[in-house]
DNA sequence: GTCATATAATGACTAACAGTCATAAAATAC
DNA sequence: GTATTTTATGACTGTTAGTCATTATATGAC
């Protein structure tokens, strides 16, 4: 059995006798205190700097521990980023959560507009999750960060989506839209509406296309709609 | 006037009077064999390691000079990269040119779907180019090059767009397509059909979306280009 | 050919930064 | 109060992009 980093200061060697001391609780609280403490000290630190530019010094230096303390509670630089990145997704699920809108009797198509707008919602107003997440969807991390943490990202990444699929499945159910794969169709257009934030994201590719973000993305977004109603 | 790099080797003087002498221009020749030298060194290595995990090293030692001697050459490992993206943008851009086909009488949609294709034959025929405009679509490449150089890529990268909006408009012209600004909507075709790319090359997306290359990527262009004709 | 000058090449060096680990400090147990 | 375990520290290592004083080479004048 693996067990999440933070869980293992206390148990490097592990105890053959299970004994339960009263101060056990407490050192369990600050220890996840402490790991509290260095993940909001880096989320301020990587949203400041950009997750390049930021260092695991300055990381330290603004949780106020040493270096060697932040490697205690996080494996690598690109763990951290994961974790705030799981908070980010966090935000994100609960905004497409609502959005859905489960217990409203809204229409597909209303419900894929809802999402879609939540998505970009999420990208204007948590620029900063926004841009560790392109960060993330870039570098080596899936060798750089723990299998067990990259699964719990692609779940939670999923989770976001499965909300779409849902949507399209009621569509077909409603007979507002044609037959087809609901799962494939909602990757294709999350990759679709995804695209147009991931080029207005890149000064290069923004100038390139000369647009506004609420120009790309909600044409890309009618566009495919449309398609999918079609 | 501002030059080139690579022409700046033998003018970091600038003589006051143009003396022509015989050996000037092998002299030249010879700068710029260098200079493709270290140039196919860093597309071995790059394409065989990938940027980030590529060393200017591992690039001097390819191109049997001293790392000095790179730097002659280029400013930095970000510029040797854009130097290898224009090559690619070069090849692409030629391969849609092809598929627009401007001699034939081919419709707007047929065309569309011409250059979509010819875009994913590139990402499948030449995936270390690809992999290197996805390299250069993240790190802070705005800074680490020069203005002119990045300029350049901009040109080129807008040059493939050009033939979608000239097919949009001819769309339009022809009466298959309604009327709207040509420039945006290839932006936005552009950006979906990207997008499609962008994520399945990444491993966790392509993952999460769980589907081949080519059902995502069709399926996004037939939603997009069906959109489009609605 | 030989020397003076201009040009090009070199690789040891610096700086920056992720990550380590022997040592110190603090907490806990007895 | 002492021994033991747990936690924290920061000097250190390894790696790599980029620099620059020094060396080598080519050119041109005589």
């Amino acid at each position: 059995m693996t067990v999440s980093h933070y869980m293992t200061i206390s148990q490097k060697k592990a105890p053959q006798t299970e004994k339960v001391s009263p101060a056990k609780g407490r050192r369990e609280r600050q220890t996840l205190e402490r790991r509290e403490a260095i993940l909001a000290a880096a989320r301020d630190v990587f949203f400041k700097r950009g997750f390049h530019r930021a260092t695991v010094d300055e990381v330290a230096e603004e949780a106020e521990v040493a270096k060697g303390t932040v490697y205690l509670y996080f494996e690598s630089k690109e763990t951290i980023l994961s974790h705030l990145l799981l908070e980010g997704l966090d935000a994100l699920g609960e905004q497409l959560t609502e959005a859905f809108n489960e217990k409203s009797s809204f229409s597909a198509e209303k419900r894929l507009r809802r999402l879609c707008a939540a998505y970009l919602d999420f990208y204007t107003n948590e620029p900063d999750y926004f841009r560790l997440m392109m960060a993330f969807d870039r570098g080596q991390f899936q060798e750089a960060v723990p299998k067990e943490l990259y699964q719990s990202i692609l779940e939670k990444s999923s989770l976001g989506l499965q909300w779409v699929v849902k949507s399209i499945q009621q569509g077909i159910e409603d007979g507002d839209l044609a037959k087809c794969n609901a799962k494939k169709t909602a990757g294709m257009l999350w990759a679709a509406v995804n695209g147009a934030l991931v080029i207005v994201s890149h000064p290069l590719r923004r100038e390139m296309l000369d647009q506004e973000v609420e120009t790309l993305y909600n044409g890309v977004m009618e566009l495919t709609i449309r398609g999918l109603k079609a």
